[in-house]
RNA sequence: GGCGCGAUAGCAAAUCGGUUAUGCAACGGAUUGCAAAUCCGUCUAGCCCAGUUCGACUCUGGGUCGCGCCUCCA
């Protein structure tokens, strides 16, 4: 079965070809660092971890390239994004650099959103931009005016071909203020000029500056990734000028073609506007990890496409919070009744397991075309009832229920990230909220599940003597701090409360 | 104004030219010492107007509305 894409370049969804069999060379904008995270960019990099586990999952060898902005990224008043946090905080700008790329990290594990392979810093990589400037002055694609170095964007024909913008259609300079130096109004800057009393500034051929935006994922993706690779990813909210850019300069340079194929998400949005910094109408990966589990915050975002807008609210986040909780109900009530489950007759086995690889198909090729997760999930809901329904009855042997476990851990921790790994693994309540650090070592959490399992016994002891009053009081005290007891016909169970 | 995307039940959100999406909520029932979880059943769809078709939520055209981008944002 192959993997279709939804190719912005084109439009239109189209087999998915990498340029070397089982190979793919992945790159994603990343984030520019100089304030905390919030959910709109979590619906970017949540939807992209997909792509790539689903990708890895399928067998391929995936390099995952994302930069780090920390130069270069200005403000409508030509200010440094990095520099104005800096001033706010009264700290080095490498400082806010430092402070901001570990908080996004965190934020990232705390949503198991996998590492990129490299991380590239704009800072790190002024040579190669400088470089790259430079070859794109040769070509006679870039002019030097006192120090700052514009792209002319009417030596590019294609300017435009993947915003579906026209340079002579765009009415430029209606809203900026046009810089006469420029040739023509949409030309943008490769290299800034940097006043003395500019803290980051690096020499250049053209005297002292730094790079100019966009220049960065041109250098470091032709870096790491070869000048023509597979898929570049970002938010649709860059597709113009941002994205348009990277193509103009990358393929002028390099005289080939740059990414194959263009995938943007939709943007998150508030109430109907879009979440952003600008607006201050957004909530901070950290703030919604104080309220919602990281299965929640994946589960809503993954229960649209990825290239739809979604729009964030407390009922949606409500909804998934529910839809997360039943999947990973029924993946922990497969694990818990393994434990006592038979062997089943062949005839049943056969047809559920039967079931269950339909189901696996299901999932699977909704994956496969243009990684339609909510597709994807609805397989899983279905599974979960299936299930549900032969544990209720008791069909379920050990074989469809070890079946079943791995189609859950699979697809639901290891591809989608929806149900909770094993205990121990994956994340765990701490402090006010969610995070991927100190999950508990084995030796405390085998004392605390031997004691909850001595308080169960107790429990079952006062109801056998129809003492409920004392066996609720346990189970009470015992949903006080967060442990929730179910009595079910293979006994009782317990698990933390989310 | 230009470019792009979209409009699905109470809410969210997919698929599909003719057959139950799914999740949440609501209602009825089963199960249960009580809970919880689960199961069964019910109820709400396809912005408007034309057209293509034996048949359209699904295709085509027009309209209306919404969002994104055109200026920093994933």
């Amino acid at each position: 079965m192959s993997q279709t894409i939804y190719n912005v370049l084109l439009r239109e969804k189209v087999t998915f070809k990498p340029l070397t069999e089982g190979q793919v060379m992945l790159y994603v904008c990343g984030p520019t660092v100089y304030d905390n995270s919030h959910l709109g960019h979590a619906k970017t990099y949540v939807s992209f971890d997909v792509v790539l586990r689903w990708l890895r999952y399928n067998g391929n060898k995936v390099r995952y390239v994302q930069n780090i902005t920390d130069v270069g990224h200005l403000l409508d008043d030509g200010e440094d994004r990095i520099l104005k946090g800096a001033r706010r905080e009264k700290v080095e700008p490498m400082e806010i650099v430092e402070r901001y790329m570990r908080s996004y990290f965190e934020d990232m594990d705390a949503l198991g959103v996998t590492r990129p392979d490299i991380s590239p810093r704009a800072s790190a990589h002024v040579p190669e931009q400088i470089e790259m400037i430079q070859e794109l002055i040769a070509k006679g694609h870039a002019y030097d005016v006192n120090g700052t170095v514009y792209y002319s964007v009417e030596s590019f024909k294609e300017y435009g071909k993947l915003s579906g913008r026209r340079v002579e259609e765009m009415e430029a300079g209606k809203r900026v203020a046009v810089r006469d130096e420029k040739r023509h109004p949409m030309d943008f800057a490769l290299w800034i000029k940097a006043p003395s009393n500019h803290v980051l500034q690096w020499p250049s051929p053209w005297g002292r500056g730094y790079p100019g935006w966009h220049i960065e994922c041109s250098a470091m993706s032709n870096k790491y990734l070869g000048a023509t690779f597979d898929i570049h990813g970002g938010g649709v909210d860059n597709i113009f000028p941002h994205n348009e850019c990277e193509i103009a300069q990358s393929e002028a340079a390099h005289d080939e073609a740059f990414a194959n194929y263009w995938m943007l998400t939709g943007t998150l949005l508030v109430d109907g506007v879009k979440m952003s910094k600008s607006l201050g109408n957004f909530v901070t990966i950290k703030d919604a990890l104080k309220q919602y589990r990281p299965e929640a915050l994946r589960l809503f975002i993954l229960s649209g496409l990825y290239r739809s807008p979604a729009d964030f609210s407390a009922a949606a986040l409500d909804s998934a919070t529910k839809g997360a909780e039943r999947i990973n109900t029924a993946a922990r009530r497969v694990r818990n009744t393994i434990k006592s489950a038979k062997s089943g007759d062949a005839a049943t086995n056969e047809r559920l397991i039967t079931l269950l690889d339909q189901y696996h198909m299901r999932f699977a090729s909704a994956m496969n075309d243009d990684f339609n997760a909510p597709l994807a999930l609805s397989a899983l809901f279905d599974m979960s009832k299936d299930l549900n329904s032969a544990m209720d009855e008791g069909t379920a042997s050990i074989e469809v229920l070890e079946r079943a476990n791995t189609i859950y851990t699979e697809l639901g921790s290891q591809v989608l990230g929806v149900i909770q790994s094993d205990i121990g693994i994956g994340v765990r309540r701490q402090g006010s909220g969610w995070s991927a650090s100190a999950p508990m070592d084995a030796e405390s959490a085998e004392r605390e599940s031997t004691l909850i399992q001595m308080l169960i016994d107790m429990r079952l002891e006062a109801r056998k003597a129809k003492d409920f009053a004392h066996a609720d009081t346990i189970r009470a005290q015992l949903s006080k701090i967060g442990v929730i007891l179910e009595d079910g016909p293979q006994g009782t169970t317990y698990r933390i409360r989310s």
